[in-house]
DNA sequence: TTGTATGCGTTATCAT
DNA sequence: ATGATAACGCATACAA
């Protein structure tokens, strides 16, 4: 290994000034500079991040949690997007990224000791149980972090617009005639209960009453579950003209029972998922769903990480609100006329 | 932070009893060291990675490698199960992981420097351009590798058995009566080249003459360009029985074309894809497919490389084959009889 | 403009 | 059984 010793040796100076001449320090003349980062080429000078996070105390290195507690790790298309981004913007801002989780070989630790463990300059907190002691520790701790899809008392946090999204589906469905909807929602989590409130207020603000069989509990990228939830409603005496699914993988385990019961989508059932996963339009006939801005999700978390790593005098918490889009999609009859 | 330091005063023993008795050394009496661990816990203390680092020359801190030159990122199933179960195996290990990319901020690097500057103990390199001058230089290096679908001279990899699955698909199709088949094959990588060969020598096995007209290009992980294909297929004089897709998500390009044209599977067009990802077994009908051993193919790589790492005498360049298992599914149609 | 000295937290060697 | 000391590679305050 090349270190700035064997560069000092080799150009007759010492350590310290090969160290300034690296970093572009001022106080050294421009011919020694040039003199130094050439030899440092020549030798295949590579820094090291070790020693630099040892003596900085900033290790530029951001840990990722992704603790799958919503049934759902990164091997759900919608994590994962958000993990790319994030690692994306990362990259760009000059940070690696490091997976954080419990325990370690033989290690017991949790979140907020791996962290520690591993110099973390912050942490990007995701698909998280936020209710799990271990996150709330270490959101409490003084290791920068912000949280998605969730919001912890004077933390910075980045919240996709479940109230707005819900909202707009709901009016679109309604715009297209429907007044019996289903809605199948995932497990009790603080996202749930935005999109079951916007969910219910909207269809209140309609003039639309839902039974309270419409409304049934179903398990997050669990098709099965939601197939389950699909047949219950399908043997109700009244049933519903639209079913509103946890999420778009769930939706695939409606549209495999509808299909049993020989019903066609939008014919016989209209249906609307949740996320807007690039798989959501790929399908025919394409998924009627509300596109979660994942990508701006994970680049903003980076983003608002890195400001309040590198800023922390002038931080202030805070919670960026990611809007999303309303995909159309082909799986709403228009009942109208 | 607490360091050894401060439990070696609030113990009045030096810093190396310290460590010693923390690591467990053999020449610390039982009550000395109960009684540096036991202030160890009152104090909070937590060993510091950085340091150990730096002083014993190895990080416990593994790269992943996951460009996306094959047009899938961490973001395809596929690649993100992978990705999955070599962090968890990598953690059950006790070694943490991190993204090796290009560039690191205003830095630029290549992926080798990137690996060294962090001082990864080895690197898992997965879903990359393995002619790029840069992996090549990875995997010539001195840094630990292991490659995934893809093998260098005298370095370990892991492979899916892309022969033996291709063949198994065919002999499959074949044996429900299936005699005119096409294959649409994604971009010309080494697997690629193994399927592709392993479906004509196959094919000439039980027999089959494919017209070159069936052998058709697309791009991995692209519905738009296996759509497209579908499209040229169709309108052939002679059409074939059964479409080979370069993978399951491709196949959903191919499935909303062959709606488009009225037919419906797998009574007028029977189809296969690769990969078994969850998402095929969702769908419905259930996608006829070869399923990778993802999961398996982590764990023996996060396996293969900590082994390399840790018994450097005694390591020898290893190839793993995994085995897959047939998806029968329900998109061949049987023409028996 | 350059160099000296020191320390970041840890482990390892070698005395004691 | 314990401790003094050095070293890993780097950056910085301060001296020259």
């Amino acid at each position: 290994m090349v270190t700035i010793t064997d560069i000092s040796k080799a150009c007759g100076v010492s350590r310290a000034t090969v160290s300034k001449a690296l970093n572009g320090a001022a106080d050294i003349s421009q011919e020694t500079a040039e003199r130094v980062r050439e030899t440092a080429r020549r030798l295949g000078y590579l820094p090291n991040a070790t020693a630099r996070t040892l003596k900085m105390g900033r290790s530029y290195n951001i840990g990722v949690l992704f603790s799958d507690a919503t049934g759902g790790g990164i091997s759900h298309e919608y994590f994962s997007m958000i993990l790319e981004s994030v690692k994306a913007e990362a990259e760009r801002l000059g940070y690696d990224i490091t997976f954080i989780s419990r325990d370690l070989g033989k290690r017991p630790m949790d979140y907020y000791e791996h962290a520690k463990y591993r110099s973390c300059d912050g942490v990007v907190i995701a698909s998280a149980d936020f209710q799990d002691p271990a996150i709330v520790r270490l959101a409490h701790s003084e290791i920068p972090t912000v949280t998605l899809d969730y919001s912890f008392d004077s933390r910075s946090s980045i919240l996709s617009d479940n109230v707005r999204g819900m909202e707009a589906l709901v009016r679109y469905v309604h715009s297209r005639g429907h007044r019996k909807i289903a809605f199948l929602h995932g497990e009790m989590t603080s996202v749930t209960q935005k999109r079951l409130a916007s969910f219910k207020k909207t269809c209140a603000q309609l003039g639309l009453e839902i039974p309270p069989e419409f409304i049934r509990p179903a398990v997050y990228h669990d098709p099965r579950s939601s197939g389950l939830q699909t047949r219950a409603l399908l043997e109700l005496p009244e049933r519903p003209s639209c079913i509103f699914y946890p999420d778009d993988l769930s939706f695939l385990g409606g549209m495999s029972e509808l299909e049993r019961h020989g019903l066609s989508i939008p014919q016989d059932m209209s249906v609307v998922g949740y996320d807007g996963i690039p798989l959501s339009q790929v399908l025919r006939p394409r998924l009627t769903t509300y596109r979660q801005g994942a990508e701006s999700m994970g680049r903003e978390a980076a983003r608002l990480l890195v400001e309040q790593i590198e800023q922390p005098d002038t931080w202030l918490p805070q919670t960026i609100t990611v809007a999303g889009e309303l995909l159309p999609g082909d799986t709403v009859a228009d009942l109208n006329g």
